[in-house]
DNA sequence: GCCGTTTTCGGCCCGACTGTTTTCAGTCG
């Protein structure tokens, strides 16, 4: 059991607690206990006494003996005892935007919704409204809530796709060559099923490895050349082992998009052809290509095509002029633009993140935490953030092989001005603006206020534009394209924020963004060191949108990248 | 449930927003 495994399940019993209406502090409590978990600088094991547990922050003798069990035993007596009678769907309620444990435990009284479906019904009938606090509007945004969870059901965000796959590919037996397939090569922002591909010798004990993976929880179905599991994430995994010679075949077909392979069977038979998941062949049925993908990409007259690509959207006549983009990759990245440390609501000290940058192999880091306002986030006001600065010197003349950039991730108010006055906001190195609040503003008021960070010429970057939540928060309603046009002509770079559940903004405005000559900064907005790594799904949704090196400024070396920031505006 | 030279009880982070209410409750970050 990870860390993160056991934070969850003390945040699952404070979810509990709170729609059982437990006193709020102690629940506050386990939330506490559950983030120092989860930050914890060593592994909690069945082994770890539980005297090293209760040197945690926020843990005392009842969470350390809980944390203690729940490693051992994957739960704890505590958490089963709240669970009788108590209805495990209501949990899934707490995810509906403007659902809280009150308002769930509301709907469980007087109307006995026990899931989401049930939630849905009432909605639709018109149930919800005239019960206490709840209207029209609250029903409709409730129903609203309801069809985006639905939407992305069964799905899961690209990094934790990732993450199961590199599982699976580790339980396979080392004989096997598998690589994954389908909308997870593709890069896509949330996956559907995994799809693994394998070749090799011992076919049979890797599809019997592949279906007593403990994180399965049901074998749908196995064969001797395709096995499906159900895990308990709830996740569809298939195994398909092919034979070397089909092998490029089969990545290409297994990977899509359908529309994409549509174009290319349809090149195919413009020759007489036929491609499909064995390989390509000839009108004698004679095999022109199968093993090595790139071939098959060869003789139907195009460039090998990067999966991320793959989308029918110009890259099949961008492949035959060979006019392909040079596709920006995770070594062409010098640095993290978008970074926070234990000054607002980060994990870590400046130097700890900066020592992490370089560890990388980074040029530079830019520093930058939250502004006042945000006071969950425990914002810097402008004295503080001075003092910020002051403590980047000391640790830039104290660590050699890394630039720390002193920055804010600043608010952008309701009101469209910023939570810094410009005097304080000149004497930084780079300056975020980013919209927290009010993201439900109308377009033209969203925009506005946007537009005004843009012009703003201490403003660098404008971070996480849409202010999305893949699953959790519609992307607000910003004319993506107006700001665009305005940071075009001020040269102000949009975020890639590069955090797997906000990709923001996402690949196809990534595309329009390149085209319309704006500049891209890719941060992770990471709030701990480990964090840093994220970069890499910022790199591949930045490749879905066709992105070169050059079209990123965290691509630059540190001159370049300085001359940008201090340019005349 | 945790924490503490305010130490065995009493406080713990709260401000903005929304929809509902006619003075506030619930949610969210």
């Amino acid at each position: 059991m990870t860390n993160q495994q056991i934070a969850a399940i003390i945040n699952e019993i404070a979810d509990i607690m709170e729609i059982r209406g437990e006193d709020y502090f102690r629940v506050r409590s386990y939330r506490r206990g559950a983030e120092s978990v989860q930050n914890a600088p060593f592994p909690i094991t069945a082994d770890t006494p539980q005297s090293e547990i209760q040197k945690l922050p926020g843990v005392g003798k009842s969470l350390a003996a809980k944390i203690a069990e729940i490693a051992a035993t994957g739960t704890c007596k505590y958490r089963e005892e709240l669970l009788v009678d108590f209805p495990v769907g209501l949990l899934e309620l707490l995810k509906v935007p403007g659902l809280g444990p009150k308002r769930v435990a509301l709907l469980n009284r007087e109307l006995g919704i026990v899931d989401l479906a049930g939630l849905e019904a009432a909605a639709r009938a018109g149930a919800l409204e005239g019960l206490p606090g709840l209207g029209k509007k609250s029903q409709q945004k409730i129903l609203e809530g309801v069809q985006m969870l639905k939407r992305l059901a069964g799905r899961i965000l690209l990094s934790e796709a990732r993450e199961i796959a590199d599982m699976i590919l580790s339980a396979l037996p080392d004989t096997v060559q598998a690589q994954p397939a389908g909308s997870l090569r593709r890069g896509k922002e949330t996956i559907g099923d995994i799809d693994i591909l394998a070749i090799g010798e011992g076919s049979a004990q890797a599809m019997e490895a592949f279906c007593s993976m403990p994180e399965v929880d049901e074998v749908l179905l196995s064969g001797e050349t395709k096995s499906s599991v159900l895990l308990k994430s709830g996740v569809q995994a298939d195994l398909r082992v092919v034979p070397e010679e089909s092998f490029g075949a089969a990545l290409q077909y297994f990977t899509g998009s359908k529309q994409h392979n549509v174009r290319l069977r349809a090149r195919a038979r413009e020759r007489g052809w036929t491609v499909n998941e064995y390989g390509l062949f000839d009108e004698k049925e004679k095999r022109l290509a199968g093993a090595d993908e790139a071939e098959i990409y060869e003789k139907l007259g195009l460039q090998w095509i990067p999966p991320e690509l793959r989308e029918d959207a110009g890259e099949i006549e961008a492949a035959e002029r060979g006019e392909l983009p040079d596709l920006l990759t995770l070594d062409d990245i010098r640095g993290d633009l978008h970074t926070h440390t234990d000054w607002s609501d980060g994990a870590q000290s400046i130097e700890e993140m900066a020592l992490a940058a370089r560890e990388r192999g980074y040029e530079y880091i830019a520093i930058t935490d939250h502004s006042r306002s945000l006071g969950v986030a425990r914002g810097l006001d402008p004295e503080r953030l001075m003092q910020q600065v002051e403590e980047i010197r000391r640790v830039n003349k104290a660590i050699r092989g890394i630039t720390v950039l002193s920055g804010t991730e600043v608010d952008i108010l309701a009101d469209g001005s910023l939570d810094l006055p410009d005097d304080v906001l000149a004497e930084l190195d780079i300056v975020i603006a980013s919209v927290h609040s009010s993201l439900s503003q109308p377009q033209e008021v969203l925009t506005e206020r946007i537009l005004n960070a843009v012009r703003n010429p201490h403003v660098d970057v404008i971070g996480h534009l849409t202010g999305r939540l893949i699953g959790r928060r519609e992307p607000g309603a910003v004319d993506v394209e107006r700001v665009f046009d305005a940071a075009a002509q001020t040269q102000t770079a949009i975020e890639l924020n590069a955090f797997p559940d906000r990709l923001d903004i996402a690949d196809v405005n990534v595309r329009l963004a390149i085209a319309k000559g704006v500049p891209i900064a890719i941060g992770t907005d990471a709030h701990r060191a480990e964090h840093l790594e994220l970069i890499k799904y910022g790199v591949t949704t930045a490749r879905r949108g066709w992105a070169e090196a050059q079209h990123i400024v965290n691509t630059w070396p540190k001159e370049r990248l300085l001359k940008w920031l201090r340019r005349e505006r």
